[in-house]
DNA sequence: TCCAAAAGCTGATCTTGATCATTTTTTATT
DNA sequence: AATAAAAAATGATCAAGATCAGCTTTTGGA
């Protein structure tokens, strides 16, 4: 965890975060606020139980908010990429922390106090506004996820997770699709809702059916009508 | 649907709402401002896939959010209940709506148009403040949802569901909890994500293990010990 | 009050996907 | 480069719960 200042208006995640819209002198002040970090690959940002402190808004990299189950099997909440903000959630529900945050790749993250995010969202409509959007896509994204959980099996979940990596971190390359991340196959299983084995069982048929590819960990999607088709979408 | 207009300064779930908080005079502006109906049950608020435009705060009864899957069968979203807000979650991430809200019995709701709603929530801090913790505490709650879909069986995410409903609208009668809301089995299977079939059959191994008791439609918590030793709970 | 339709219930069967076991491959560490 | 450890892959078996079918009870209109 190194320790630096940068200022947010520099930030080349800016237009998709919490922050947006606010004037330059805001945004000197919030820096002024704030404490940059980094965290290697594994390290823990928050752990679930814990009372909330603060917020985290992720600058490069990528985290993943993890709940563990009664078996203590760890499941993917949600991933979070630049731009992205972590912690936000507990911090105006007065609940503790209920789930764990984790960096999945090394990722540089503006870390800023409790008090002061309270102050500020009483202060600056346009943050306020933000968060309740952020949270209103957030929210439709888990209910949306919880739809698939009870109605769609294991092949079109993982059909479904397939698209919706493509949309964060997909990049066409005319081609194909590479997706810029690198899951374990326990992490991508987890995400679903299934064992590995069964993850990767309709990994193999997805190759065989040439949906996608695979060149070390990286993911590339050749087949993205296929891809939409196995996942049997409704909208 | 019969208009009448009410002021919010005198609604009894004023303090479990969005407007909790806010000064008399503003109260006075914002009942201006809005439309009060009934939805007989089984009426409709609104509808998945149609743009959003407003906002419902629900004054008593019951509505379910629900989606439905491309089988056509409805996935019961979230229910809620009188201090709660429906359709707030589209409004403030411009997206149409992506599930239907239908009243499960007579409902009183009043109505808030978009355009001022969104005002309102520049102008009144206290207002977005309550629609952050409100949407954080749905976020929450699905989250936790989604983690039970993925790790917990039938019978434990059963147990959870009769948990989270005494939570809401248990009443305690000493002997014994009623649970003042009335679903159908096809209803709540649909919440937990199973068939009816199956749901019926754990629910009369709920009865027979002196868990629960039904009179009618109406159930009754008899053992809550139990019950929350099989919904197998973490934190 | 009657009747049709919906909801509730029970049994039998079958499928999906979990679990266990083992082997192969990849990754990290000295 | 060597080696231990973690991750990936594949096969075999088993169980949870879905589906189908038939029956009973409840509900809401005419």
């Amino acid at each position: 965890m190194i320790q630096k200042k940068d200022n947010c208006k520099t930030c080349s995640s800016l237009c998709d975060g919490i922050f947006n819209g606010l004037q330059e002198e805001s945004l000197d002040r919030i820096s002024e606020h704030k404490v940059s970090n980094l965290f290697k690959k594994g390290q823990t940002l928050f752990m679930q139980g814990n009372p909330p402190f603060g917020m985290y808004c992720i600058k490069s990299g990528i985290v993943k908010v993890t709940q563990v189950g009664p078996d203590g099997k760890e499941f993917i909440v949600r991933l979070a990429k630049p731009g992205d903000t972590v912690g936000h959630r507990s911090l105006f529900s007065e609940q503790s922390y209920k789930a764990t945050a984790t960096a999945v790749q090394d990722t540089k993250v503006c870390f800023y106090d409790k008090k002061y995010i309270q102050k500020l969202v009483k202060e600056e409509p346009s943050v306020s506004y933000n968060l309740i959007s952020a949270l209103g896509k957030d929210l439709g994204a888990a209910e949306t996820r919880l739809t698939s959980f009870s109605q769609k099996n294991v092949r079109e979940r993982l059909a479904e997770l397939l698209l919706v990596l493509k949309e964060a971190y997909g990049e066409d390359q005319g081609e194909r699709i590479k997706l810029n991340i690198k899951l374990t196959r326990e992490e991508m299983a987890s995400m679903i809702g299934t064992a590995s084995e069964t993850l990767i069982r309709f990994f193999t048929e997805f190759k065989n059916e040439e949906i996608i590819e695979q060149e070390g960990k990286v993911i590339f999607i050749t087949n993205q009508e296929k891809l939409i088709d196995f996942a049997n979408i409704v909208y």
